[in-house]
DNA sequence: CGGGATATGCCGGAAAAGGGGTATAGTCAG
DNA sequence: CTGACTATACCCCTTTTCCGGCATATCCCG
């Protein structure tokens, strides 16, 4: 196969002008790579995100009905897994990134009744933005296409960018910007996300208590919440700390 | 060419149990895909952070001292374009993605001039870990492998996976045994994880105040910690919470 | 049945965090 | 040089959180 195939995948994604298009290039990449079925989807519960998060798919109604009715999207295995690389995985290989419990078996066994058997999930994590991701699969009767796993997690990828551009996620051309902390702000958000208080703080950097405490409400307002708790979620979550800077040492 | 090529990648990446054994696998694949240089890093001012971070590359070292000294690894366009996408970009579209500074571009126009012209960068972003990225890049006279990008994606993803495994990135969680928190410890400490306080916690869980107070202190007690904020984020680093929990509408 | 875990309620004091000001000094870009 | 931003420090006051202990009802399991 090739190249140029993909080169008309590019041509209709880039083409797309609403959510139609894009699903009508991703039937025929799908084709293409030996998948049936698509899923491009933020991780969100659809039914209380309606309209703002990305979401196209071609799975069975029946599944996605259920998915959505079970509010799925939020505990869905696959979707915690993608969580925990930046590399496209298929689903038989999921344990190595996650635990699966009891209730994630169960939602497994029952997408494969419905026709959903293994897939190839690409993570689309973006630092800041809603987590998502687009997954290939094929009913339980259709082994994985190998070979073309490669280039599903980049046609997974370009898909996913050309659905944020149709749901205008991104937010370059938006005056709203990632907040950007201080060396101080950071360093007393960081001790304080390892669980210690003002005053600890304040003997660790050498500094007053007020004086920390200042950071940490400065911190707060760059982010626009009222909590350290929520602070140190929020600047985790866009990769201004890490769990390992909070757990290192 | 093909996926024959590819296989031996996997194999030598997978095999590798050093970062040299990585990185005659990047020289071998950056043949193959039509590139001189490659650079797998997390994106940090590696002085600073010594020994933990990813850090493997053959750019030229006349190049990488400068960077190191300048600590251009975090401001370095680049990698701040690679915190707005998860899909790879040529150096030539950065533009799309982030603002050039007048910095920026001379930082570009000296890298240039060290014999680095045009590259394409694969973003590694995961949750929660330190930000990263795969770089391909070629000198000045040379221009991108436009066909071989697709799996130039694959490749950097996938070698960036094994260089977190050789950097030991994913092990932290093995230590000891996630706590299990009962059912309303997880709802009161989800609620707390949105920044909310217990009394606002206990109108949305129709409890009493002095209920969800408990819920959270035994939350604390069961992963030994003291303070809110850190059961928090010790939910959220081993899965009892997730991001989108906390996010999702 | 009895023991353990869970869920719920309440009290009170000590400590910490949140929210509001004010002020000085340094740095850096325009 | 000026103005914006940063880092530092102090004050006051209110609200929230932390910590101890106490008490009841349910449910499941051996």
């Amino acid at each position: 196969m090739g190249m140029h195939t993909m080169g008309q995948f590019v041509q209709a994604v880039e083409a797309a002008t609403n959510s139609d298009d894009l699903a009508a290039a991703m039937v025929e990449i799908c084709e293409i790579l030996g998948f049936q079925y698509f899923a491009l989807t933020h991780h969100v519960d659809i039914l209380s995100a309606s309209g703002t998060a990305i979401r196209l798919h071609n799975y069975p109604a029946q599944w996605a009905d259920y998915y959505d009715e079970q509010a799925l999207g939020i505990s869905d295995p696959v979707h915690r897994a993608s969580h925990k690389t930046s590399l496209g995985f298929p689903w038989s290989r999921m344990h190595d990134l996650i635990a699966l419990t009891a209730g994630d078996r169960r939602v497994l066994a029952l997408g494969s009744e419905q026709g959903i058997g293994d897939g190839f999930t690409v993570p689309a994590n973006i630092p800041g933005e809603t987590l998502g991701s687009c997954s290939f699969a094929n009913g339980a009767d259709r082994p994985l296409p190998e070979t073309m796993l490669p280039l599903a997690q980049w046609a997974g990828l370009f898909a996913f960018e050309g659905a944020r551009r149709l749901w205008s996620t991104r937010k370059i051309d938006t005056e709203e910007e990632a907040p950007v902390l201080t060396d101080r702000q950071r360093d007393c958000i960081l001790w304080a996300a390892r669980g210690k208080g003002d005053w600890e703080i304040s003997r660790i950097l050498g500094l007053s208590e007020e004086t920390v405490a200042r950071h940490i409400k400065q911190a707060c307002e760059r982010y626009g919440v009222n909590k350290r708790t929520l602070v140190a979620i929020r600047a985790l979550f866009d990769g201004t700390l890490t769990f390992t800077d909070i757990f290192k040492r």
